[in-house]
DNA sequence: CTATAAAAAGACAAAAAAGGTCCAATAGGT
DNA sequence: ACCTATTGGACCTTTTTTGTCTTTTTATAG
């Protein structure tokens, strides 16, 4: 239970590499998805996704592509990961007020309550800058050529 | 993202119900099932499911039915989840070694491990007998008949 | 031993979500 | 104009979820 779907790797295997690039330089999608090992149509559309939220710039014709909007340690990943999957619910009756008749009475909803915020706390303490790092001197392109 | 199956809700209800009868007393699916608001052919299999990790001990046969195999305050909501839904795994990388190349390398697999690992101590925290108990003196069964 | 009552097992199926593909349209550069 | 690259939308396939239905097994009562 409680899987990341293969959208959600994807999207941060992205956010990842575009982090890598030097500030300013445009990727194509095709480029990002070599590297990265991920369908390229498919890609596509995550990518849209990251420009409408704004997380990403796009820009079209020759000489576009890809880049991230902000700075790489301004970013967390708790917005990657909601960007594409949208907000953390690890119970449908957190939704929204009223959507469970037993809300107020059920302790089972405050357990939950809790769990997503532990989630949201962890994901929201990491930015995408200290992820790109990686640890023990690995070289970072190393991460991307493996697949 | 990170939602609770319907499986994973029924399956806590019920186990809910049965905490809340009179130790030893033996309930029948169709019982349950009313009184939970569960489809009766789904929660069967629900219930199979409890008694094959031996949550659950059920009887054949006229005045058989089901009962919690263990008292509720030994059954923490991490068993009840786990036992339905499966170990609590928020990215497949965390299987099994060697299941992600990336495993050593990169950071995103040791956040992940994180989140798991708070997940697991919430759930494992909570007992059934707790979250039966409700809070504030709501009647119990005012719960299960609220749908 | 037979009828009845209940769970167990397994096959089946509809609906939703995940995981993509394909193509026409649009926008930007030369 | 023409090429290049993203955008948008329609479409498709596979898997998972959420069930149902039928048959079998086990137990009890008469």
């Amino acid at each position: 239970m409680m899987e990341l779907t293969r959208k959600g790797e994807y999207a941060i295997r992205a956010i990842l590499y575009l982090s890598r690039q030097p500030r300013g330089k445009l990727s194509l999608v095709g480029e990002i998805a070599e590297s990265a090992g991920i369908p390229r149509t498919f890609l596509s559309k995550i990518l849209q996704q990251f420009t409408r939220t704004g997380l990403v710039a796009s820009f079209r014709g020759m000489g576009g592509g890809f880049t991230l909007a902000r700075d790489p340690a301004g970013i967390t990943l708790l917005e990657v990961v909601e960007a594409i999957e949208g907000p953390v619910l690890p119970n449908r009756c957190l939704v929204g007020e009223g959507t469970c008749e037993r809300d107020r009475i059920c302790r089972v909803h405050e357990v939950w309550g809790r769990v997503r915020d532990e989630i949201v706390a962890i994901l929201a303490g990491v930015t995408i800058e200290e992820l790109a790092r990686g640890r023990e001197g690995f070289a970072v392109d190393d991460l991307t050529r493996s697949r």
